[in-house]
DNA sequence: CCTACCGATCGGTAGG
DNA sequence: CCTACCGATCGGTAGG
């Protein structure tokens, strides 16, 4: 069985996000596709490699989304709803690339580190024009600060991972429309 | 120089948050310490046992922050304040015991997380039950699911340690009111 | 992609 | 708390 570059990084992500980078080794690795650790070297340079890897396909999923999401015309309100619902489909899509991203970019070496946090500011910053916008427009309470308030909604979005089930009782729209509702009734004038 | 049980554990902590369990050895734990990795093991039977109990002095505090909490007479309005606050407090005077119990649990063996488990569903049931008598003494929107936002709550809570260094512009004090004022506003009546 | 291997490091132990 | 050590495993390489 032949495995392209893609399926080994496909599948440091699935062992990376159960067990963790320093707790997953090469051999662990050859064994999730067939073949001994000292295989995988064919394919890429060493292990750290692969954590960039994982780690930056999760942050361009993100930011795929993002840049979607603030293009959609209309109220700041309907924008935000469009970043919180994306950034759910990429969590739940990309499960195992996001729990890379979220929990294992600290193992990354200091220049790649420093790439992903720039990523993950940028990110950020969609949220806070977002808000920024609707606090300028006067649909959002002028109060609210939008650097706090992104983090909050970020925050609420990330734990996701650790809780939800797509197999229960409440479906993805659902759960995207029940963190908007609470956000928007946190954020909105009147 | 001599060393108690409890040193060893609170340098566990410290590497731990730092450096994850996977990530620290029992030789970097020595060094940490001034002594020899194999000279820990006349202080505690193994790595593992390390880590159950930092792990289980994070769960303590937590507890012990959210029964002085509940203790309190009056509106579940000014309860969930007190949680809000609480919460944070141990966050930031505990911060190595509460990020090895927010981010190390899963490397427990088996016994031992499934008891943190079931500390953390009690833990998270007091902030359900707050919510619950607020619902239920109509200073709550009756359309409050106690469960989600309880989670939504914590979410905003945990990620504070991702985030928030206690030198910047933002006090504690003026935190816990900003996260406490975000979520009452999105659970309050009329 | 495997065989055969490298030096370094791992958690842990015996004995003092 | 150290000396001296154990077998296992680590990331990685040379050569095919």
């Amino acid at each position: 069985m032949s495995h392209s570059r893609e399926d080994v990084i496909s599948a440091a992500g699935r062992l990376f996000a159960r067990d963790g980078y320093h707790g997953t080794s090469m051999r662990d690795l050859g064994r999730e596709l067939g073949l001994l650790g000292s295989s995988l070297y064919s394919h890429v340079q060493g292990k750290q490699e692969l954590l960039v890897a994982v780690v930056e396909r999760g942050a361009g999923f993100f930011q795929a989304a993002a840049d979607a999401a603030l293009a959609v015309e209309g109220p700041a309100s309907e924008r935000l709803r469009r970043l919180i619902a994306g950034h759910l489909d990429v969590m739940l899509d990309h499960r195992d690339e996001v729990r890379t991203y979220l929990n294992e970019a600290r193992s990354l070496e200091p220049a790649s580190r420093e790439r992903v946090v720039a990523a993950r500011d940028r990110y950020e910053q969609a949220f806070r024009t977002v808000l920024k916008e609707g606090v300028a427009d006067g649909s959002f309470r002028d109060d609210v600060d939008p650097k706090l308030a992104g983090i909050f909604v970020l925050s609420i979005l990330n734990a996701v991972d650790r809780w939800y089930e797509e197999d229960g009782g409440l479906d993805r729209a659902a759960l995207a429309s029940q963190i908007a509702d609470m956000v928007e009734r946190g954020l909105r004038t009147g």
